[in-house]
DNA sequence: ACGGGTGTTTGATCTTGGTCAAGTTGCCGG
DNA sequence: CCGGCAACTTGACCAAGATCAAACACCCGT
């Protein structure tokens, strides 16, 4: 077995939808799954066109956009390593509603439609964890809906930079995030302009909820913070 | 076998989930399965709680509402008969995001989660379409992300009009809709005020695109509608 | 026909956030 | 050390849509 399937075979396992599976099926799916690159700023793939495989990332970000008639185009979602992408193409016969641009440069899996469903059939587990990606995907969305009707662009990155805070520490201190990309595409997918996002970011260190020093944002506090974000 | 289980096992037949699934797989279901009936107005679940099954309607219509802290809220999805709600807290641990209220006097079938999730991993076929209905609603979620971010509150009643028009004659001539709920419902379902989308209808009206008389809308010209959009 | 409640329209005004334009800052390659 | 470019910030202005208030229309039951 040559090395890039190796490596093929320990990202699927590495990832949670296929973690763990069965390994004949895993097998199966590694032998036609390969390595993709990317260099930063090059498309993945183009709305409109049909849906190829499971786009994985293992190295890198990933921005999801979504167009407009006239240019103007807003930041959808973005996504580093682990998640996956593109998949609503795989199960309905539509074709991709997103482009998807590499951010940096990136390596992603690409695990072709055909084999995926055909294992998807034999593979209960599959198929389960299938759902229930799909289900949370449903979630983030339905979250990102809810933002956009009904809160306040402030409200908006203060729950962003919530979410951006690490699992640990959450103690009562202060806490530091650093943004993953720049501040013009976190503002677009937070449905700002970047100049909106630079002017809510200050207004919020106004009042010293935050410092920001470059990508890196300090709350000073997280609770009073959270309680901000209720208003 | 009593009248009500005939009846649900005829309505979970006559629905796209469940139609010509294998016989001893639906007729499990169908033993758990009731029929539920809220007069208008009635709250259905409640974001927050726990999903205990599947809702699928029967009859009636069913608004899916958002909420915000300060007590606004927003009309997120309008469902009627033949469409299932609150899937996704079935396939995650996640409590509802949503609330779900009757509209109009409305019948719907509960599946028990615990029969619809073995059932689930018995049965191939039942998986892959929850898995293509799943999909079906993130492009449907995806779309009111699109139209959100990037189309005016005009372009988002056109679209709305548009995609009510009946699939049958869409030949040249002028097309009427009738709108499935008040106004008000669907003005907040396109994240837009009443007094706001009540303008627009005007606006479009002023133009000659369309012409509104209470519930109906007559579309004067579709193609120059559809162009109108664009802008 | 009448009264009342709900739903819809209209007008005046205000707020949020977008646009345009002009700086800054900061980083990288020579 | 010095362009030069890209990201970010700042300010002045503008516009889409929200809010508040009032009038109007319609339906339904008595």
């Amino acid at each position: 077995m040559c090395a890039a399937a190796v490596q093929v075979l320990q990202a699927l396992s590495a990832s949670s939808l296929f973690a763990g599976l069965d390994p004949a099926a895993l097998g199966r799916l590694a032998g036609s799954t390969e390595l993709r690159d990317f260099s930063g700023g090059a498309v993945i793939c183009r709305e409109g066109q049909p849906g190829t495989g499971l786009h994985l990332v293992t190295r890198g970000q990933v921005k999801l956009l979504l167009q407009a008639g006239n240019g103007h185009e807003k930041v959808f979602d973005l996504i580093g390593p682990g998640a996956c992408f593109g998949e609503p193409s795989l199960y309905t016969d539509q074709p991709h509603q997103i482009t998807a641009a590499a951010i940096v440069d990136t390596q992603l899996l690409h695990v072709p439609r055909a084999d995926l469903l055909s294992t998807l059939q034999e593979t209960p587990e599959l198929a389960l964890r299938v759902i229930k990606g799909l289900a949370s995907r449903i979630y983030r969305r339905t979250h990102d809906l809810k933002s956009y009707m009904l809160m306040s662009g402030t409200q908006r990155v203060i729950c962003y930079l919530l979410h951006e805070v690490p699992l640990e520490q959450e103690g009562p201190a202060e806490v530091a995030v650093t943004l993953p990309v720049r501040k013009g595409l976190i503002a677009s997918r937070l449905n700002l302009t970047q100049e909106h996002f630079s002017r809510i970011l200050h207004e919020l260190a106004a009042t010293a909820l935050i410092k920001v020093e470059g990508q890196r944002v300090h709350i000073r506090d997280l609770s009073r913070l959270r309680a901000a974000a209720m208003s």
